[in-house]
DNA sequence: CAATAAAAATGAATTAATTCATTTTTGTGT
DNA sequence: ACACAAAAATGAATTAATTCATTTTTATTG
């Protein structure tokens, strides 16, 4: 049944044999590598044993990720977009901008809270990505919270809750603010509280 | 001449022998560790390297530094406090409070600028300090700086050309933006201009 | 000053990430 | 089905950070 007719139509074939393989080792891979992370900590994991787990060779993982760093990023990109999206359409759309955007963000910050340890050295990687194919994933998460925020500032803007000339610009720095207040928290520099108190004091000194 | 009168004494001296060494040693390797990172690159650097050019064992090496990491921020803590002190000092009073920030906070950035490298590893490690005894080091010159951007913006409002209720608030504020887009700018996710862009017109969003 | 304790220093051994020469698998043309 | 080339996989070898049992140095006490 279903012959693959043509010898083109295999070249063209983005399901070669090839492509699921890979497909699969790569899935294995990182669903090996988050399940170790998740029960023993990532400086406790070692690549080995993620090797073992997804039952590749050790070789064969740094086909797939360039370092120990890369792997943690390709387990957090593998989830980040859904948390992205579920966070933004969990807020209450009929509350105050503030209050939705804060949401939004306490989503994301919600899932970092759950593996602070996956997220200490996710947010260690990303201050500098060894892996350029890496930089516009990364960004790309980064783009889309800030539009999200954006689109949260015009939504009040057009309701005339808040007065506001340039939403993109008031949407960056709020990511800006956001992201290095996450940081310190989880640099344990600050607390959890601490990071929603300033986060809500800073937001809403740029609404009023 | 003057002798060691009481045993008392020796046990109160600050300056004892072993004291002495230990100061010595630290500066050895912390001058040994800048002269390698800066000459050959931090990730090229070995810990045995410097323990050879530093004079001492390699596992002395980590009696001083816990890691690494730790190393490359004791190189950073070395010079630090006086690039901020300097790089305030260094603004032309007579000009706005957003010249006066723009400029104290692009001399920090000179300084990063100067050696990127290690500029990179350092904000790698500060965004999960292994040492506790470091976080507070590191926590005082984030301190400082916005102290140091809190006293200009205090200055312009005592002088009529802002007006603005909560200067701390907006210090901390124009500090996450800065150290975000400094982020940015080191993980290659942004340019040097587009970084003194962003800046620029976010901390002049703030004051208007 | 010698004996003893406490602190520092040492470097060989351990550990784990990463590399790379070799082998195996897959795709293509005959 | 066979041969050949390209792609993928392998795991032993390499490299470098970190540890730790042992030795050396410094301080203290009788």
């Amino acid at each position: 049944m279903r012959p693959e007719t043509a010898s083109n139509e295999k070249k063209l074939n983005i399901f070669s044999q090839r492509e699921r393989n890979k497909r699969d080792k790569q899935n294995r891979i990182i669903g090996a590598a988050r399940a170790l992370f998740q029960s023993q900590g990532y400086q406790q994991t070692t690549m080995a044993q993620i090797a073992a787990a997804a039952d590749v060779a050790t070789g064969t993982l740094f086909l797939y990720a360039k370092s120990k760093e890369d792997l943690v990023i390709l387990v957090f990109l593998d989830e980040m977009y859904d948390v992205v999206e579920s966070s933004f359409a969990a807020r209450d759309t009929g509350s105050s901008a503030l209050t939705g955007i804060l949401t939004f963000l306490r989503g994301i910050i919600e899932y970092h809270a759950a593996d602070m340890d996956i997220a200490r050295a996710l947010m260690k990687e990303l201050t500098f990505l060894s892996n350029p194919e890496r930089s516009s994933d990364v960004s790309q998460i980064a783009v889309t919270i800030v539009r999200r925020i954006r689109e949260i500032l015009e939504q009040a803007i057009s309701e005339e809750e808040v007065q506001l000339d340039e939403p993109h610009q008031v949407a960056e720095m709020m990511f800006s603010m956001y992201f290095q207040q996450q940081q310190a928290w989880l640099a344990n520099l600050s607390s959890r509280e601490r990071l929603e108190e300033n986060l809500s004091s800073m937001l809403g000194y740029l609404l009023r």
